[in-house]
DNA sequence: GTCTATATTGTGATAGAC
DNA sequence: GTCTATCACAATATAGAC
């Protein structure tokens, strides 16, 4: 992620600087992580003012939990909404190869910021509220594919005799994870771990017999 | 956690500094976040001056390094290591019982520390030198599930025809889900997560037909 | 080895002009 | 709505006595 500095310019339209801060916000807690998270920097590397952040954010925390909501989480939201519609007609092992590098990518990216949200009391408060009110969470991806085999079970294509939503567990289980050991230890770490979608392929193959 | 300030008093041996500023430094962070764990906050509740903290530690970057791997790390290496000593000789499904809430219970306490880890780019890049260095990570949870799985296969008890990394992957994976989630939403949140015990369940059922 | 006291720097946030 | 300039405070880290 790159955080070359946006040049202004004298006609930037006044719209744009809600934008570019949240989208520098992003940028920079990724890449230096929260705790060099400074409106100075947001400021400097976003080519807007201090006093700009804070008329558009009551505080740093209410940045922060817009990052995180409108940035990633909602963009999430609705690729899942679309997969749900055309995953039914999908080969099985395709839908899910689908999703869970959807998952993964998604969790990925987010965690640099969960860890941000963790990183204060006050912060990781405000967010469990906000996160719990609106449902949102992992379980909703188990939901979604526990969804997803109940249905292939009707059908007969696989397995009856195993819990929907245990299966699915152990299915996203293994995105967070994988999504996680990319993120905190580098992309030469992960490979130590076993691929994502042979882990997918073993679990089709344990279900299909 | 608790972290009532520590009566000092006159006659402390002075040995017990050094690890009442780690254990402080632990409990502080998991109930605060690392943003508000400051040295003044050390000093005060561990009952020691912010000087010892500087004579002990380099800076506190090393401090946290300290407590993670010496605090947390440490304690579960040997676990693990005194398991994969008697886990052959369980029957298969109380051994995988007794290790997924090892392994839970063991990220869930380290969760704080690793996002404490991730929230300063300097401090993200020596933990995850000292971590490839000495081979740590989830990976390792993985083998040693992968090897236990392995030799069932050897003795037929289980199915043949899936790589028993990937199962191990699927698990262990599990395990973190569900450490994270109670983590990061709190124990009411956990619960809308299938219980671990089912997804281990589900496996073995899968597993042994 | 541990303390008290202090130096130094950088932070979040605001006032007021335009 | 955005800016420049500034404030009040808290943070890490150190000096030097004991």
């Amino acid at each position: 992620m790159s955080t070359t500095e946006t040049k202004r310019g004298p006609g930037r339209p006044p719209e744009g600087v809600r934008e570019a801060i949240l989208q520098t916000t992003l940028a920079l807690i990724s890449e230096l992580g929260v705790a060099r998270l400074t409106t100075k920097e947001i400021a400097r590397v976003g080519g807007v003012s201090e006093a700009s952040i804070y008329y558009h954010f009551a505080d740093k925390s209410a940045l922060l939990e817009g990052a995180i909501l409108d940035g990633v989480l909602a963009p999430f939201q609705e690729f899942a909404a679309g997969f749900a519609q055309r995953a039914p007609d999908q080969p099985l092992e395709e839908a899910l190869l689908e999703f869970t590098a959807a998952l993964t990518a998604f969790w990925e990216r987010i965690l640099p910021l969960l860890s941000a949200m963790q990183s204060d009391a006050e912060l990781r408060r405000r967010f469990r509220r906000r996160v719990n009110k609106l449902d949102l969470g992992p379980h909703r991806g188990v939901r979604l594919v526990g969804s997803l085999l109940a249905r292939r079970q009707e059908d007969g294509q696989i397995r009856t005799d195993v819990d929907p939503q245990a299966v699915a567990m152990l299915i996203c289980s293994t995105c967070y994870l994988t999504g996680y050991q990319r993120h905190m230890l580098g992309p030469k770490a992960s490979r130590q771990l076993p691929p994502l979608a042979g882990a997918v392929s073993a679990i089709i193959t344990l279900l299909e017999a």
